[in-house]
DNA sequence: TTTCCTTAGTGATTTCTGTCACAGATTAGG
DNA sequence: CCTAATCTGTGACAGAAATCACTAAGGAAA
């Protein structure tokens, strides 16, 4: 199997063309686990699309703490990244690698061609806005309108329909992702756990609903 | 000065002839003062762009509170609409006319045509998606990081500069925009009042800060 | 004018969340 | 193996915000 033919596998909305075009121009990029792989304030001269792995997209507070938004993996691509790409602007989010993870870097200059030549990519890229805001909004139901436990337990699915049932997760990593404190993640997990519906056990958790 | 001139001083990425072209395909519409133009679960067969007036957009929990999110003025376009007109996708949130407010009215069967014969429409595309990204960043910023008391002065700050000084509105209707309730709003509004950012009539706030 | 409804102010209480303090358990590193 | 660091559990307390209960002040309508 050649590149182009991998592309239309992960991306399904790119035809022959756009799939063999996109091979042609785009760069590969590995980052390792954990890596760090956008910074708030970073400008981009690439559009990066997920070819595998899995990436965590955070939201920073001024003073530094951090707050968890949504998951990328194989198929999706970086909303921010290709609006800063185009616009040449900073970027207001912070991006890391969960997984060991292999995106495919498009240089900005290929953005006009892109988007007037080939019908796929619009679409593509109309579909990760959407998703992405899609996913934003959830964000925000959830902050706005529910209680931490309802958050935590919300969070929880959410990484183990991403991650896996048994997450490893530390009740501090939790704390941050979800803006609150270790107490609180603890003590609403022993609640938790007293409902069966996790299983606790150091630097991990097993999730059963 | 025709349509067609009046919407290049509207959309400024507009050039003559995209500004000629959606003049002839689009229909406009008005909305009055406090008129719902869009609803959650509501379906489009046009994205809308709004030509004058003010619009707020509120995003609506499963009990039927309402959370404010951000304006839309001359010269924006609602993102969501494009979003679920293009896919013929539900929409997720509700917005209501502040005051007056009038759109054009463009219909799905010219996205295609629009985005990859005219370069200023997807431009214009872009810069809706980004800007939309980033208010909701904002607002996450704000209910992830801060406190009611600084939320309460950032949304102020927010409508006074849309709306003017003089607000025209009661505590229980910024409680609901900002999710909290009508005596936490009052109390906080006081010891505003008392730091001389507000002065606090009925019916309507005038904002010093 | 009088009545009624909406809006606003405020105390008391409760709930939720965050913070502090500390202890025990587990693991990592010399 | 022993010490240090990390992770977890919990009690006590503080503060923010929601809720309850009521009062009072405008306006609108009769």
């Amino acid at each position: 199997m050649n590149d182009s033919e991998e592309l239309q596998k992960i991306f399904p909305k790119f035809d022959t063309k756009l799939a063999a075009f996109v091979a042609s121009i785009s760069e590969r990029k590995t980052f390792d686990e954990g890596e760090i792989m956008m910074k708030t304030g970073q400008y981009f001269k690439a559009a990066m699309l997920i070819i595998s792995g899995k990436v965590k997209l955070y939201r920073e507070s001024d003073d530094g703490s951090e707050f968890f938004m949504y998951f990328l993996e194989a198929g999706n691509a970086c909303a921010l990244s290709m609006i800063c790409a185009t616009r040449n602007q900073a970027s207001e989010i912070m991006a890391t690698a969960v997984e060991e993870t292999e995106v495919l870097m498009i240089p900005i200059r290929y953005m006009d061609e892109l988007m007037t030549q080939h019908k796929g990519w619009y679409y593509f890229v109309l579909e990760t806005y959407r998703s992405r805001f899609e996913e934003l909004l959830v964000v925000i139901d959830n902050i706005a309108f529910k209680n931490m436990d309802e958050r935590l337990e919300w969070y929880l699915k959410q990484q183990a329909a991403k991650l896996g049932k048994q997450l490893s997760l530390t009740h501090q990593q939790i704390a941050n992702d979800l803006s609150s404190s270790r107490e609180v993640i603890s003590r609403l997990l022993k609640k938790m756990e007293k409902n069966q519906m996790v299983v606790l056990h150091r630097n991990s958790i097993e999730v059963l609903i």
